[in-house]
DNA sequence: ATTAAGTCTATAATATTGATAGACTTTGCT
DNA sequence: AGCAAAGTCTATCAATATTATAGACTTAAT
């Protein structure tokens, strides 16, 4: 049930925009460099990311990435769902991936997984970019005072 | 997020033994026949969970496999754990595959990914093959009667 | 002794993941 | 005009994980 490191590094370079959402262009060359990511392979996370219409690039000089919504629209579902592909742990309960079975209709096994891939969907589906950057606050001041739920 | 298939033809062996129970040993081949198995790799399967407990084996003729354990008291998240290694999607929120990270604490990736282990397991450590079992009659009930929620 | 069962070790085929190289295009700046 | 800095595109690669299969071995009932 892991998640790939590409998703993991999207969902990384995507809050570092996040959080700078204000300034405008960022190279990848920065968000590789600050969050530690390999240059090339972010790069290919980024366009794809690009193309599903998450981000909004600038070419040429002083060019670079930005959100292409505003954060508190861009969920975390919607950012696996494009470089994974499916939040469901099996085909035959994904939304983007749905494929058939002729047991379908009966099958136990489906069922419950279908209860797992809407537990995950719901978790997912309604944590936005804007949520993950409030958590970044609210983890840092814990972390100060060494709080927390634990 | 998927489920491997290996984990797949690992719960419907165990639920084909779940629902005969009663019955004592059952044999590899049965079992890959009536579920549409390979035989050779479900053999494999069935021999790690057995090594992880779950499963009771009998040697030499008449032999074959029965749960270790009643229904009720093996959960599917036992089963996924034994072949897929984790619930979690990522192994800084993971129980049996936990490895830290630096910078682990002020993480908001890894906080939102928490709650996202902790709805899947939520699901699949508290449904047995008992339950699953109890599916496959209500599920064909409803099919029955062309009923059923959708 | 025979035979039907699981066990064990090894390996093969394929798919997926994670990553890089390099040529190309676009744009701002001087 | 021309340079430099940015993203884009295609191709490919290495490593790893997944999905299996083969075959020799062990155990136990009859």
């Amino acid at each position: 049930m892991k998640l790939s490191k590409k998703t993991d590094y999207a969902l990384r370079a995507l809050l570092y925009l996040s959080l700078r959402h204000e300034r405008g262009s960022v190279q990848i060359k920065e968000i590789s460099a600050e969050e530690k990511l390999p240059t090339k392979f972010l790069e290919s996370i980024l366009l794809s990311l690009r193309k599903a219409g998450i981000l909004h690039s600038k070419l040429g000089l002083n060019g670079g990435y930005s959100l292409a919504r505003p954060p508190e629209q861009i969920t975390l579902g919607e950012v696996i769902r494009v470089l994974d592909g499916t939040l469901a742990p099996m085909s035959c309960v994904s939304r983007v991936e749905y494929e058939s079975c002729p047991e379908e209709i009966g099958c136990a096994v489906r069922s419950v997984m279908q209860d797992v891939r809407n537990a995950i969907a719901r978790v997912l589906d309604e944590t936005t970019l804007a949520d993950l950057s409030k958590r970044v606050v609210l983890l840092r001041k814990s972390q100060v005072r060494g709080a927390g739920v634990s």
